[in-house]
DNA sequence: CAATATGATACAATAATAGTATCATTATAA
DNA sequence: TTATAATGATACTATTATTGTATCATATTG
């Protein structure tokens, strides 16, 4: 069980990696350079961040990317929900609108539960909250 | 984001299933009657509670299953172990002994207390505690 | 011994995840 | 103004996890 996939995982690091720097811009060499992750993979995780204005980007000749929030601002959730999708803890298997079995569904309804205290605890997870301070 | 995969929701149902019936032992079809889910996933499903000791089986005519324990003293943390392996909510991409970048990996930290909450809920949420009481 | 259960096991289909590769476009510096 | 160095867009591939299916073996009961 999973609650955080690598390209979410990657996100999180190269934001981290952006925010302490000192430069504004940081390029996908210097971010693959302090990640060592496979840099295709990190140039579409990067080009997905731009799109949601996560990060805004410099084209051309010294260009990279840039934090378009603070670094308080970006929270676990939302990397979660741009590379993850929605975060539905309870889907039911049981495509009907009620279970056929069990009434009032009484597991969803705990994993509900479940569910609103993890988001909880992940939006207030940012990426300032785990970055180390210069 | 999944917590639960389809087997482990078809064997919490099934167990549910046989707990509420008042004869011991269940069969296959009478489940799958129940519940309406794919006939030889179930049985694959119910072999393995059976392997895991979850439940008995009796071969033969009029065989099926029954419960090997009291309805509270199943629980979900047991069936996702079973069918999805140890909870790890916070594995590290980076395979190496330390992150290359975070040090002393405080996303890390942060995620581990989320997980023990989970495992700790998930404890709690028994076949007793979902069932419909006959 | 025939019928009806589960046991064991191998196989297949689909979807999600993870990663690669290539050409286009833009910006800068010589 | 052109070569170069950066990102943008996009299509493709590989791997793994999930979700099943099918078949034959074995045991139990009437």
């Amino acid at each position: 069980m999973k609650l955080i996939t690598r390209n979410t995982d990657y996100a999180i690091r190269a934001l981290c990696c952006i925010a302490e720097q000192k430069e504004d811009i940081v390029s996908v060499d210097h971010i693959v350079q302090c990640l060592e992750i496979p840099r295709s993979f990190l140039r579409k995780i990067l080009q997905i961040l731009n799109k949601e204005r996560m990060l805004n980007s410099c084209k051309g000749r010294g260009g990279g990317f840039a934090l378009a929030l603070p670094p308080e601002k970006i929270s676990l959730i939302d990397l979660m929900r741009i590379f993850q999708g929605p975060i539905k803890l309870n889907e039911c298997k049981f495509k009907k609108d009620d279970c056929p079995y069990v009434s009032d569904c009484l597991l969803k309804k705990k994993i509900d539960e479940i569910e609103k205290e993890v988001i909880a605890k992940l939006k207030a997870i940012t990426i300032e909250s785990i970055i180390k301070r210069r």
